[in-house]
DNA sequence: GTCTATACTCTGATAGAC
DNA sequence: GTCTATCAGAGTATAGAC
């Protein structure tokens, strides 16, 4: 044998140091956040120079903009249906909360570090921010549909709040108890939430505050 | 009159500026985060010099941390009594929803300013996340406390996701109708949810997933 | 006490050597 | 194609002039 290929043809090498690169980037994105991730760090870590860095993607935005699309680059390779959206389908009536949880518990083990990414810079990174706006107004709209009160933007609105938070103090923050609860238990304490919110309930059938005030003094 | 004191005597004019200072510090942090919010930036904003602003507090961490800081600097002389804890009171039984809902509705109109710097910082600075972990877990034993289940912690940290994902959304991302939806709205719409965070209920009432599989293909 | 000038480091980005 | 050397600019922080 003499080796039919032993170098994978430039164009072939060009990808996967490419997606060296790409890689190392989603990871100190997903940890440091885009200001604090440096193009020297982002070379270093896969392996190549900054310069080469700086010569595949021209700059530091369009790497950020690489990294953290999503990784569906070519469906048809994977196998994976393009149409199968990760947020579950709009479905009817009651059962956009169990869409929903379900969405969530897939992101509750092993949230994609592409996601983290935008996630960790989106309060600091203005288009981090509108790809986050971009992302969370395509779950809104779904959301919505599967709610059929009339405040059903705002619902959905608050039903991503959730989420988020939820994502954010578990993955980002490592906070609380959050951050090692399984996916199960967070999924089942939440799900009369979800219930309640995508469902129309009587909004108000307890009693708000105590109407006399004066506590026992 | 001579006027009594025309200028006000060094140490005054001191604080008056170190005030202007810091609320400039809060500002920029607010909106820009702790890593684009430059020096140079908060002494213009100020109306002083950047030196003097590292003059006063030395380095850019020890101004944050000042910026940041609660703004309650000597209580005796606001006239407010210093115990007075601004997430209510730990209570007892069913009350703990109410008082977190009293907090949250507080914060939903007008959040103070040095707070949103350290949410719009915690996730890309380390000292602001140990800021906000500092705040949270105090607001989470209080929460804890007003829980009678033996998964109290959880749900505590669960509450506090959500009421930070909602204050993210609104302020910080301005994102979906989060951010012009009135405060009354969103409590009445998170009361139940509330109420059902931080009180036990039947586990799993209602069917979680349709166990039957295959959709109307 | 207040402010100006500057030192030093590090960033993203560019030009040219191999 | 890959990498070294370097640029221009901004950052924090310091020293010294008024």
């Amino acid at each position: 044998m003499s080796d039919p290929n032993p170098r994978p043809s430039r164009a072939q090498q060009r990808r996967r140091t490419e997606r060296n690169i790409l890689a190392a980037a989603r990871q100190l994105f997903a940890e440091l956040g885009y200001d604090r991730t440096t193009i020297r760090a982002v070379g270093r870590a896969a392996g190549v120079d900054a310069g080469l860095v700086m010569h595949y993607f021209g700059s530091k935005d369009e790497l950020f903009s690489r990294a953290t699309e999503p990784p569906v680059a070519d469906p048809a390779a994977a196998g994976i249906p393009p149409d199968e959206t990760p947020v579950g389908p709009p479905a009817g009536a009651g059962q956009a909360a169990e869409a929903l949880l379900a969405s969530l518990a897939g992101r509750l083990d092993g949230e994609p570090v592409a996601s983290l990414a935008v996630l960790r810079s989106m309060l600091t990174n203005p288009e981090a921010a509108d790809r986050y706006r971009a992302l969370a107004e395509s779950q809104l709209s779904q959301i919505t549909a599967g709610i059929p009160t009339g405040d059903a933007e705002l619902r959905a609105s608050l039903l991503g709040a959730i989420v988020h938070g939820v994502i954010i103090e578990r993955y980002l923050l490592r906070l609380g108890r959050l951050a090692d609860a399984s996916p199960e238990q967070i999924i089942d304490l939440l799900r009369p939430c979800f219930r309640l919110l995508t469902t129309a309930e009587a909004p108000a059938p307890t009693h708000p505050p105590a109407p006399h005030d004066g506590p026992g003094a």
